[in-house]
RNA sequence: GCGGGCGUGGCGGAAUGGUAGACGCCGGGGACUUAAAAUCCCCUGAGCUUUGCUCGUGCGGGUUCGAGUCCCGCCGCCCGUACCA
């Protein structure tokens, strides 16, 4: 046969027709297999996929290939996460419609991932911008509102006081608003909640049961829902009021030395008349609204003329107003006790406060002076009157029982978990269905009347929400009076995009937003694949909405994702020059660049460009690599086979030319093996050749374990070594059966490649990835030989051959005869052997 | 700041507490070729007094017959931190 080379350019086109022309891969919700569910996060349609984008789905791909493979019936969807702020913020560079370009960014980008070979059911695609979509959503927010699990109240943002908007945390740059500079402010809003809190403890309980998520996001998730015990009192003040704090520390009590409360906390808001105290309030309103924005910031406190009384030692301590203490959390008042928590150590350092140690590692130190840092952890409680002595937990309830028999104080659950926050001022979402009436209040939109449709009239040519300005839109009659009313004008968070997503996928019925029966035949989702950033919002969202769901009787599952994969990110080196006269580092992409071994040159003009750090693929450094060129260049097998080799998936993958040259590489090559199925076996028994048999069956094996673990690479250095054999071996019935299985083994990471080959060599009839994945005989799953290693003090000095499962005695004896063992014994007395089974004699002298 | 994770040759990585470096990339040598590409074969952690020995899994300790793996304390990097998606 004369050698040919396989074309993708060719074949990958028509392989994805076959397919599609076959409905391979859609779903029937009828059918009498046993049903899994395989969903990867959707995509944002930013405009491009990226490498994330194609190592996700590749994977996914791979998992539903394989699953269909054996015998299940597969739905693996597609759809867009289609709302968002970079539309908006492509609709003020270009002046552009956001619905207009998002809908080209998803034409583009479907195409873009069909000339990957996804196996996915295009027939259920959607994008949540779809009035359809947003529809049914806004028919379930007010379900929800009906129960009571939707509430308005006021909250805090971020308020850029010259563009007069609501900043999103990622707009605020250091502080200051990104477009306008201007110094950020908090502002109150009035704005709509959902109430996760409600499930806390279920969200909590919940995550024991999800066995398949990886350790560390439910650790994540429950250190975020964040259960605790601990008690609410209150101090008498000296101006005769009391002061309600809440503290997860009671047994660190006779440690307080000041209290602190909100700068919008009512006592705060009494004193606001002495210009004093109004301006430090005024202070403590610039900056942003993040976490680590707040818990970084500098630690300032105004000292209010008032003191509170410590319950047992009749202390009076300052009350201080202090711009770390926040008004949403517990009561918006603290006990500091700086000796054990780190923001009041730096507190009570900078106002010079007493910082008592009430915690020690053992009693005998219940003096030892602080080393420039609070002692958060675990000890003996001192200096603490009837506490002395107790460990923490047992302090912690000895204070509860005190304070609740004297009455002035109770053990309570509080969680860190806080309602979630669902109201955006922005257009580019799905609007909140509901309409403000001066006489009936807040009034949900009826739901014949939903979906309630986003106006198309609208400009981005000024800061702030269109809707809000828009000359006809908000004004509408309420439907329970026929007064004149406005509809709600802020959009729901597109967290609650993705929080149903999947129900919709399962089960697409017009006048509902989704049918339980059929939801009930593919949930919950068998393996659900997506990036790490997503372990805590989107997954606690998806996860509370699920229940919400069931809670009120719309489905039947509680948990929406049986298992959980995070996959790493797609990283490639940084090429940079430090531009000489402003000083900051230009960056090039790879296509600019030369890269030798050595190191980088400019193709512009030939001088070198420094080699830096592999991070994320990220536009403004300009280390991306588009998934087009490369599978114009390498096709889309070698793209996919370079995704799932090498690095472990939940790893970062650093992009490489020479990698991607040797998945193409590799491509041929078994091209050319497959070319040799037909040569030499004509299936006589004295062909049989045991040995490559016995590979064949341990690799196909263990490439299925390692598939279901979602450990690729390992698949892939297994399919590399099955090749090796095959390659090597002998002309025989067997090679040749064994080259027909490789393309069946190969077929999930390679489709394009399995189809061509067995079409054009003959491998088999039908489509292959129609086929039944290769039956395993598990008498040629162990070997009859095994290599035991000979240790001397645990140091390796020989290893030998021996049969499989032979006796300790046996093994011990090997071990002693061995010249190298009795070399490094010299002689010495052996005081031990230890002999494990099959693998290794230790020698102890 | 807080929560979580990761760290092994030149590079990506493999290794139920049991032979550290499977497999791939890069590099070196060779075969084939007028030549190149492609392909194939061999070598490739460091060092040494090289039938073999010593060192070696971010750093410092510990447990164990035996530690990349378990424990304690550090360092560095990454993710999240509630309005990026």
């Amino acid at each position: 046969m004369t050698e040919t080379r396989f074309d993708p350019a060719v074949a990958d086109d028509r392989w994805q027709r076959a397919w599609t022309d076959a409905g391979t891969f859609t779903a029937d919700s009828n059918s009498p297999k046993p049903k899994s569910y395989i969903l990867e996060m959707f995509p944002y349609p930013s405009g491009r996929i990226h490498m994330g984008h194609v190592r996700n789905y590749t994977m996914g791909d791979v998992l539903a290939r394989y699953q269909k493979m054996r015998g299940f019936e597969v739905l693996h969807p597609m759809g867009w996460d289609a709302f968002g702020m970079p539309a908006e913020n492509a609709a003020m560079e270009k002046g552009v419609h956001p619905g207009g370009w998002t809908r080209q960014n998803i034409a583009q980008m479907k195409a873009q991932l069909q000339r990957i070979g996804f196996a996915l059911d295009w027939t259920r695609e959607f994008a949540t911008c779809d009035p359809e979509y947003y529809g049914h959503e806004q028919a379930l927010f007010a379900d929800l509102y009906e129960a009571g699990l939707v509430y308005r109240k006021e909250s805090t943002v971020n308020w850029d006081p010259v563009d007069m908007t609501v900043l999103a945390n990622e707009q605020v740059i250091d502080g200051k608003g990104w477009r306008s500079g201007a110094e950020v402010e908090k502002r109150k809003l009035n704005q709509w909640f959902l109430k996760i809190t409600d499930f806390a403890d279920d969200l909590l309980e919940g995550l024991g049961s999800l066995e398949d998520w990886p350790e560390k996001v439910r650790l994540m998730q429950e250190n975020w829902i964040g259960k605790s015990q601990g008690l609410e009192f209150s101090f008498d003040l000296s101006d005769g009021g009391k002061l309600a704090v809440y503290s997860t520390r009671p047994d660190t009590i006779f440690g307080a030395s000041f209290c602190a409360i909100a700068a919008d906390h009512p006592i705060a808001q009494s004193l606001a008349a002495d210009p004093e105290v109004a301006a430090f309030i005024d202070q403590c309103k610039k900056g942003a609204t993040t976490a680590a924005a707040l818990e970084t910031a500098e630690k300032l406190g105004y000292r209010t003329p008032i003191t509170a009384k410590h319950p047992f030692t009749g202390a009076d301590l300052p009350v201080f107003i202090a711009n770390f203490v926040l008004m949403e959390y517990g009561t918006g008042a603290v006990m500091g006790v700086p000796g054990h928590d780190q923001r009041d150590f730096e507190f009570a350092t900078k106002y010079e406060l007493p910082i008592l140690r009430v915690v020690a590692s053992d009693p005998a130190k219940a003096d030892e002076p602080f080393k420039g840092e609070a002692e958060a952890g675990d000890g003996v409680i001192v200096n603490s009157d009837f506490l002395n002595g107790m460990s923490v937990e047992d302090a912690k309830q000895a204070v509860i029982t005190r304070a609740e028999s004297g009455g002035w104080g109770e053990g309570r659950t509080v969680w860190r978990l806080r309602d979630w926050g669902v109201s955006r001022q922005r257009y580019w979402g799905t609007p909140i269905p509901f309409i403000h009436c001066d006489a009936c209040g807040v009034v949900p939109v009826p739901k014949d009347q939903l979906p309630v449709t986003l106006p198309e009239d609208v400009s981005f040519d000024i800061p702030g929400n269109p809707l809000e300005r828009h000359p006809t839109w908000k004004h509408v009659d309420c439907p329970k009076c026929g007064a004149a009313a406005r509809r709600e004008t802020d959009t729901l968070d597109t967290f609650v995009d993705s929080s149903w997503y999947f129900l919709r996928f399962a089960s697409q019925p017009a006048d509902r937003p989704f049918d339980p029966e059929e939801v009930a035949k593919w949930m919950p989702v068998q393996h659900y694949i997506g990036g790490i950033e997503h372990a805590i919002l989107h997954l606690l969202y998806a996860r509370f909405w699920t229940r919400a769901l069931a809670h009120i009787g719309k489905i039947s599952v509680a948990e929406p994702f049986a298992a959980l994969f995070t996959q790493g990110m797609v990283t490639h080196e940084t090429y940079s020059r430090i531009d000489a006269t402003r000083g900051v580092p230009v960056f090039f992409g790879p296509e600019e660049v030369n890269r030798s071994s050595e190191g980088a040159t400019l193709l512009a003009d030939g001088g070198t460009v420094e080699v830096g750090r592999v991070i994320k693929m990220s536009k403004s450094k300009k280390n991306v690599v588009d998934p087009d060129n490369i599978i114009a260049r390498h096709g889309a097998d070698a793209v996919r086979w370079f995704m799932l080799s090498d690095s472990p998936p939940e790893r970062d993958l650093p992009w490489s030319d020479a990698g991607i040259e040797g998945c193409a590489r590799f491509v041929q090559r078994l091209w050319r093996l497959f070319g040799q199925a037909s040569a030499g076996g004509a299936g006589a028994d004295a062909e049989y050749d045991k040995a490559l048999d016995r590979k064949l069956h341990q690799t196909v094996a263990a490439v299925a374990e390692d598939i279901e673990a979602l450990s690729f690479n390992k698949a892939v250095a297994r399919i590399y070594e099955l090749v090796g054999a095959v390659e090597k071996a002998p002309l025989s019935s067997t090679r040749s059966d064994a080259i027909r299985k490789l393309a069946v083994l190969v077929s999930p990471m390679m489709p394009h490649l399995a189809e061509e080959a067995r079409a054009t060599y003959g491998l088999g009839t039908g489509l292959v990835a129609e086929s039944a994945w290769p039956d395993v005989d598990p008498a040629l799953l162990v070997d009859d030989e095994v290599t035991i290693a000979i240790q001397h003090m645990g140091k390796l000095r020989d290893t030998v051959t021996a049969p499989k499962g032979a006796s300790k005695d046996a093994l011990e004896a090997l071990a002693l005869a061995s010249a190298n063992l009795q070399r490094s014994v010299d002689g010495a007395a052996i005081r031990k052997i230890i002999v494990v089974p099959d693998r290794l004699v230790n020698i102890v002298t």
